[in-house]
DNA sequence: TGTACATCAGTGAACGCGCGTTCACTGATGTAC
DNA sequence: TGTACATCAGTGAACGCGCGTTCACTGATGTAC
């Protein structure tokens, strides 16, 4: 069964799709390959087609995440209010309850933390991508000042979703998912001294 | 082999303590009974004279994680200068490059979210107790104002921790534990507006 | 235009392996008589 | 005090299972002649 021009590359899509959604939301190692290629449609045989090994995968879905995260955040900036509307969409209970479409970096980065350097090398790259989208909404002139204070935004914003993820009792998660808005804005009103190395 | 009195206790701290320090380390995903059972002395059948399934090691893993950093913590807070001290323990390059000596939190929050609620429920009291801890600290008088400024200051500290732990390159790493340390003490030092829903 | 052959994405059986869990057993010690 | 028995923490073989990976094969289509 020979297949038409572009064939293989949208398979390949559809496997990497397949498992951005998946490894956020079960972790990496939870998820075996012969249920991932189930979800792309085909048996598990056809994975060394597209992919050397699981760990290839793995670092190239979060490569293909971060493309199709990038472009949400981005927009969701451009069409509503700036910061704030980043923070607030970050820190919603939608993106708390639904890790299979939110940040990769959020549902996955202390396990990745524990791969080969150009799987962490990837998820970096996600890291570096907000820290910069974040900066650009930033008042602050000085750049390594916005950065510093970009880093710090997206610090309070990373671990309230993770703590909010972990909490039981909905208004408890409720309150610390608030209490993420509020550091990020607040720390996004820091001027100079935040950066420095402090007292 | 009849043993004496507190054996059974004491070789059931054993298997909690290799536990802790490998979940941690590793993941709980990437543990496996026989070889922990190894690492305390023992062959993988006996685990079931302690503990009925893998999950309730997990939970109680976590549970006893508890009873030994928070006594580490507030010993720190003591010992030396408060909050700051705090602050500066959590985000030293130390505790980053040692996770199985550390926070249980930043190593596993992403997944214990996973887990079943009974273990959730035990890496919650994490939370509870360093908010509680951070909270205790801090020079806002109004409780629930205090609270929201102790949730908002960790979250700042876990998330700078993780991201430190993702990042390969070492000054770009110990950037944002620094980003993270001024965070944190910035949003100490804010009073009253944080913890309101603010624009 | 018709036939023979090459291509190669995908199939599905099979590999060795480690997983969590079960279970019949061991054997040093405490207890009963 | 001496003997028979109960206890039970720990042993190690075995279970079914799913894992990542390999590989001989399929078969529809493109290409060569």
């Amino acid at each position: 069964m020979r297949y038409e021009k572009g064939h293989k590359d949208e398979t390949r899509r559809r496997i990497l799709a397949a498992a951005s959604k998946r490894f956020r939301k079960e972790g990496i190692a939870a998820v075996g390959l012969a249920g991932l290629m189930a979800d792309a449609g085909l048996t598990h045989g056809g994975f060394y087609s597209h992919f050397a090994a699981k760990e290839d995968l793995v670092r190239e879905a979060l490569a293909f995440t971060l493309d199709i995260s990038r472009a949400a955040l981005a927009r969701e900036a451009a069409e509503r209010g700036g910061l704030p509307a980043i923070v607030r969409a970050y820190l919603a209970p939608r993106h708390r309850d639904r890790p299979e479409h939110g940040c990769a970096i959020a549902a996955l980065a202390a396990e990745v933390a524990r791969h080969p350097a150009p799987t962490r090398a990837a998820l970096a790259q996600h890291i570096e991508a907000l820290i910069d989208l974040i900066a650009a909404h930033l008042a602050e002139v000085d750049p390594p000042a916005r950065r510093r204070t970009a880093t710090a935004v997206f610090c309070a914003m990373m671990g309230a979703l993770q703590l909010a993820r972990v909490t039981l009792d909905p208004t408890s998660a409720d309150e610390i998912l608030e209490s993420g808005v509020a550091a990020g804005l607040a720390l996004a009103r820091v001027r100079g001294t935040l950066g420095q190395p402090s007292d």
